[in-house]
DNA sequence: GTGAATCATCTTTTT
DNA sequence: GATGATTCAC
């Protein structure tokens, strides 16, 4: 299947390691992606069958990746490759009844969880200046991720504010409860609880999976540190890798324990150290050697290069972020003129906002660029609708999405209707949804009881609309139709069109879900979107420079990376300079970014950084004195390149390549579209207000007669009209029936 | 019950 | 500088 030889000899003991625990350390860089999918080859040969391996990623995206990989290295389907959550997704709906809840379960974002928190707070008759949603979910967060159930909390809560917090997490967990709902770290603490309290459960899964292999073991908490256990524990072959100087998550509970201790609580662990980095220079590695060296809680390790070459680092100072931002650009440009793959360049930054000024700068300067942040999508204000249509449908005892929709579009329902509805449902013990479809029995509502029985209506058509093996993209775009959530839109005073073309994105992409969906259903989608994260938007043939967090670079490498803002405050972050571990993570932080870097690494800080709406005047990193490159600028003043670009090279004068010169740039095609940037993923009215593709309208009809390069003729059964986006249904000759997008098919009408 | 206008609060990072 | 909550006129 495929050669050892092309290993290094730790790799290759790490790959060649037999049944037991193993603990791989591994360097940035170093190929421990490529040792997980080589070692899940390597049991497969050996016998082991790919249903009985279970690996743990850190992304969905990472997970897609090393399937990929896997199949491309011949090995036959059937292996669990997932994130923690997804897993846990998979576990609770197997066991569902163990877990004390129903298979449909809605998964609930932070705004529905924010919702949730609220609506506790009031119901236990708290303040909520005193106590602030997002404070308590913190709280309550954290517990989670500890384990600790609220009754344990209330045991222990000793002052006013804990007393409280534990009432009100009380009565969170009793709502998500009668919502039927779990958030993110439900998943985690309800998938641990089942294996600690069920030996039956935890035996059948050891039994079905038989290797368990962890990545980024670094940064696991409480939880899933004991659902790894639970699953390992009755075999021990437990393979964990990780790099204690890449933990960044430990604000959300993740625990730098879980991999120090691993050698206790598996003694006869074998470790292997990947200190060798394949990825970058050796310059860049002493620079991130000599930052990492300063944090005090770690163990030592080492960065060997392999490769030979080094370019000089980069290290700028600005005005404000306008003139770091049009620097970059112009160096971007410059370095494509120069033949670089915008692929392989990457602006990091510390916290989102800081795009903004990037984004404007690229949009000016024609840069082709693409933020990486897939949840904003969903987080739009029409995308949630749609979705808590689905969620409803889904799981009608969700009444956090049923108070989102019940009134959107205004159907006449006003807040005193609703809060009617609840009080009658709560008193009945059943779901508003339920209550709905009694309305008229329900003296209180009066007028409204007519519209609150048509909408329960409403949703129960779609609800048996939504049959297994349904198309998830045509129930959307019926919903979209009859919901009147489209003519609302085009009816609105204020143009809509970016709603609308975000719905139809929507239903384009639940359409694609379809199709390529490994066995789609709708609680299969909505598991999907909900737990969709930034980095799974990261697109490495985007053709496009990629602008991201440093937290959702992790994993990622690029030819050229542009760290900015290593000002004090923003890299270490004023919030997590307060304490010496919170600072020590930002270090880390700082670590994982110049780490992504193989030979372009620009380092840039501005004087003046404004920060939503005012100015602040900034001091630089304690970072960048840390690493020299202050004091190296100060004693030598750096040569200016004449697009604002200096060089610092660590350890004397560098042979680096030096391509600042001015070159001018053509952009191949103005036209194209490359060169345009926008739309998915991205939810800022700067972005919104960027030009648009027109698409040519639709000329399909339903009875036409089609044919499609894969499935062969086909009828048109249903046609949306959404211009290019829009979604056929071909019943197919060979008994298929497919949701097809129109602009993504190569979909052809036969003229009869 | 609706919609526009104003206020306030917030953002550090995310599965 | 954007989102959500609150207020007010209809």
């Amino acid at each position: 299947m495929f050669s050892l030889d092309s290993l290094t000899v730790s790799q290759r003991e790490a790959v060649e390691h037999k049944d037991g625990a193993l603990l791989v350390i591994a360097g940035p860089g170093s190929g421990k992606t490529r040792v997980i999918t080589s070692r899940i080859v390597r049991l497969i040969e050996k016998g082991v069958r790919p249903y009985n391996i279970c690996a743990i990623t850190f992304t969905n995206k990472a997970a897609e990746e090393m399937r990929e990989r896997v199949r491309a290295m011949g090995v036959p389907p059937g292996t669990q490759v997932s994130t923690f959550h997804s897993l846990c997704v998979r576990i609770l709906r197997q066991y569902a009844e163990a877990a004390g809840i129903d298979p449909n379960f809605s998964i609930y974002s932070d705004a529905d969880q924010k919702k949730c928190v609220k609506d506790a707070i009031a119901g236990v008759d708290a303040s909520s200046d005193n106590f602030q949603p997002a404070k308590v979910l913190n709280v309550i967060s954290n517990l989670k991720n500890d384990l600790i159930m609220p009754e344990d909390f209330k045991k222990t809560a000793n002052d006013y504010y804990q007393k409280m917090v534990a009432k009100i997490y009380n009565r969170y967990q009793d709502m998500m409860h009668t919502n039927n709902a779990l958030d993110f770290d439900d998943l985690l603490v309800k998938t641990a609880m089942l294996l600690r309290d069920y030996p039956e459960i935890r035996e059948q899964l050891s039994e079905r999976f038989k290797y368990l292999l962890v990545d980024e073991y670094q940064d696991t908490n409480r939880a899933q540190y004991q659902i790894a256990k639970g699953i390992a524990i009755a075999h021990g072959n437990i393979c964990v890798t990780g790099d204690p100087d890449q933990s960044i998550y430990r604000w959300r509970g993740a625990d730098i324990k879980n991999i120090l201790a691993f050698e206790q609580d598996w003694p006869h662990a074998k470790i292997v150290k990947l200190e060798e980095n394949f990825r970058s220079s050796p310059r860049i590695l002493e620079l991130a050697d000599k930052l990492i060296a300063n944090n005090k809680q770690r163990k030592e390790k080492r960065l060997i290069p392999t490769i030979k070459a080094s370019r000089d680092i980069s290290c700028n100072v600005y005005d404000d972020e306008r003139g770091e931002a049009g620097a970059i650009a112009d160096e971007i440009l410059s370095l494509i003129a120069a033949g670089a793959d915008p692929n392989d360049i990457a602006i990091l930054y510390r916290t989102n906002s800081m795009s903004r000024s990037i984004e404007e700068a690229f949009v000016k300067k024609n840069v082709p660029y693409i933020i990486v942040r897939g949840v904003e999508f969903y987080n739009r204000k029409e995308i949630r609708d749609m979705v808590a249509y689905l969620k409803l449908i889904s799981n009608p005892a969700d009444n956090v999405a049923l108070d989102r929709i019940i009134n959107t579009p205004a159907r006449g329902i006003g807040e005193t209707s609703i809060k009617r509805l609840e009080l009658y449902a709560a008193e009945k013990g059943i779901s508003m949804l339920h209550a709905a479809g009694q309305a008229q029995t329900i003296d209180s509502l009066k007028a409204a009881a007519t519209k609150i029985k048509e909408f329960a209506n409403m949703i129960d058509g779609f609800a048996k609309a939504a049959v297994p093996g349904c198309s998830v993209g045509k129930l959307l775009a019926d919903v979209y139709e009859k919901s009147g959530m489209h003519t609302a839109l085009i009816t609105s005073k204020e143009s809509q069109e970016d709603a609308m073309g975000n719905i139809e994105e929507l239903i384009n992409s639940a359409a694609l879900y379809d199709q390529s969906a490994e066995e789609p259903s709708l609680f299969d989608y909505l598991q999907t979107i909900s737990l969709y994260s930034d980095s799974d938007a990261y697109d490495p043939d985007s053709g496009k420079v990629s602008l991201m967090t440093l937290h959702a670079a992790k994993g990622l490498e690029f030819e050229n990376a542009f760290v900015i803002g290593l000002e004090d405050g923003i890299l270490p972050h004023e919030r997590s300079a307060e304490n010496e571990k919170e600072l020590e993570e930002e270090r880390r932080l700082f670590f994982v970014g110049i780490t992504r870097a193989k030979m372009g690494l620009y380092i840039s800080r501005v004087l003046n950084r404004t920060i939503r709406g005012q100015m602040f005047r900034s001091m630089p990193s304690k970072f960048l004195y840390e690493t020299g490159l202050v004091s190296g600028l100060e004693r030598t003043p750096a040569p200016q390149m004449d697009n604002g670009f200096s060089r610092y090279a660590p350890g004397g004068a560098g042979a680096g390549r030096v391509y600042g010169r001015s070159v001018e740039l053509q952009m191949k095609d103005p036209k194209s579209q490359d060169s345009q940037v926008y739309k998915v993923g991205r939810a800022s009215t700067f972005a919104a207000s960027l030009p648009k593709i027109n698409v040519t309208a639709g000329s399909f009809k339903k009875g036409d007669a089609v044919r499609h390069p894969k499935h062969g003729a086909g009828v048109v059964k249903e046609y949306l009209n959404l211009g290019a986006n829009s979604v056929i249904t071909v019943g197919f000759d060979n008994g298929q029936t497919k949701t097809l997008i129109q602009k993504s098919s190569e979909l052809e009408k036969i003229e009869q």
